[in-house]
DNA sequence: CTGTTAGCGCCTTCAC
DNA sequence: GTGAAGGCGCTAACAG
């Protein structure tokens, strides 16, 4: 079925359909009325393919998220998508992995589809690979990039002051007189790189020696990692992770030796996600935002697309959310 | 930038860079690497919606899930979306929350953007609203439910045999010699009522009364009404939840009043998904296969797309997954 | 082997 | 106020 079924079934020609599905002037309202009937007897639906290629406007906007296996990304996705759909666009949204190669196969993919704009939710988005294939393939579409940064005329940054925010959970055990923090790390991103930093700093400044292990970023790789420092006699009455569910390790391989939280030994995860929330005992967290984030990210791209003025940056401030850990 | 411009460049027409980008034979093998020289130049992505539009194939699929704050929903959809893409299905990605009236809404957007199927995750999309709009919006396109029913032509279902499944569960907690299992349901679903009737014809075969409470699906709604069941004095030495969420609710409930786990009571929740094995004690949950469904989604997706035959339902058989609860 | 022509479904001039 | 014609970027059928 076409605008021209409807026209020949209406007794008019094509372009007076298309004038009443697009709400155009000057049309007798007798006209009008019959169109719409026929239009709303079979509930027409015009295909947004063939009028994004007139119009030039496919409605579409790509999200790329990082890791599938995060689900705090990919929930961040969902809120874009949903604030999108509200304006009239439409998401495609693709899990790209962690295969940085593959990446820019993405990035043409969405060129191909022609959206109108692109969100990156993770801070690994901000490499210069990426970058270049988005000056290739995507130029002239505004590109929010959720926690990282991209030096491009049309890139845009939301991002949450990681640094800042582990700095003041970091402070905050300090002040609670812990001496023995050691901070578990992640996987090598540029957010997990700001989150050390901010970990570091803090120890720094207040004289305490610094303590970083690396673990795979996984609960269980965090357990076993953790489990092993606690049974080798290391003094530890303080963890910070750089995730959530690498602290929910680090709780469990607590929780297994009888330690007792937060009295032993405490400790914060990073996030906020629902597992900390679920967790027992219950996970002290660093709320990173993330549906406020992701707000940003959606209202950054609606203003660029509306023509509007957006901030280049945008930074969110994390807060701390102390529970029973 | 268009065929033409490559068409210019190469010093062809437009129809020889189509050809060389659809990789047809019949052509001068110097013409071709030309052609795909400057094609190379620009890294040239041709404009997927106008090929659409005269192959009559959008190349899209549609997956709609019903709930956003379903993680696990979440994740299969994600699955999904990456076996699609694999075979070159881009898929729009949907939330459309509960409510049941704008659902119709989203169909007809899918229509509207000629997807070539569709996947609806979650029962509740098994309504005859639903199956009203499917036949007016969607009515030539393999349509496939994830755990519900749709008696339509073109409909496929995939469902997950909930009802064996708790009937194993409750079995199994009754082999072990409970006697006072409780059933923590959840909101009011076509698969929730599976469930419960797994529940209620495992307990009626072992003669031992059936008791169901309400809650209203969140952790900390599942919570409460677990602890005034506890408080209330009620002999309860087993569990079995609607979700793990609901689970969860109750263990943290059972936790704070000290109960050992599993020998005062046993808990089992349904989905196995990420947050069991998370929690502490690790619960015990009957394992929906989420993966494996969502597999067998886009499966058969594929097989009718692709032309081939397909079961019209599938049915996948949960495990049992006992843990520390 | 390659170019020309027509048309996918829609919107937008431009006449009438 | 309405219709006819042309074109968006691409592919398919038909010539040559």
């Amino acid at each position: 079925m076409t605008i021209y079924d409807i026209a020949k079934e209406a007794g008019v020609s094509g372009s007076t359909v298309s004038r009443v599905i697009n709400n155009r002037p000057g049309i007798n309202a007798e006209t009008r009325k019959r169109v719409q009937a026929v239009l709303a007897k079979y509930d027409y639906s015009p295909d947004e393919a063939a009028r994004g290629l007139v119009s030039r406007n496919s409605g579409m906007i790509g999200i790329l998220v990082s890791d599938i296996r995060n689900l705090h990304y990919i929930e961040g996705a969902y809120i874009i998508e949903e604030k999108m759909l509200e304006s009239g666009y439409c998401s495609i949204i693709l899990n790209t992995g962690d295969d940085s190669g593959g990446r820019a196969g993405y990035i043409k993919l969405l060129a191909s589809r022609r959206v109108k704009g692109a969100v990156l939710i993770g801070s690994s988005f901000g490499t210069p690979d990426i970058e270049a294939a988005i000056q290739l393939h995507l130029p002239s579409v505004p590109v929010v990039i959720a926690n990282g940064r991209l030096d491009l005329p049309n890139a845009y940054s939301v991002v949450a002051d990681e640094r800042g925010g582990v700095h003041e959970a970091a402070s905050y055990l300090l002040k609670k007189g812990r001496k023995d923090i050691i901070y578990l790390d992640g996987l090598d991103t540029p957010s997990n790189a700001e989150k050390r930093c901010g970990y570091i700093a803090a120890m720094e400044e207040a004289g305490q020696a610094c303590r970083v292990v690396g673990t795979d970023g996984t609960y269980h790789g965090a357990l076993s990692v953790f489990a092993s420092i606690l049974d080798s006699g290391e003094r530890v009455d303080g963890v910070i992770a750089a995730v959530d569910i690498i602290a929910m390790g680090a709780e469990r391989a607590a929780y297994d030796r009888a330690l007792r939280m937060p009295d032993d030994i405490s400790i914060i995860g990073i996030d906020n996600s629902p597992y900390a929330e679920l967790s027992t005992p219950r996970l002290s967290s660093l709320d990173t935002k993330l549906s406020q984030l992701s707000t940003a990210c959606a209202d950054t791209l609606l203003a660029v697309l509306g023509g509007r003025e957006a901030e280049r940056v945008s930074i969110i401030r994390p807060s701390l959310v102390i529970r029973e850990t």
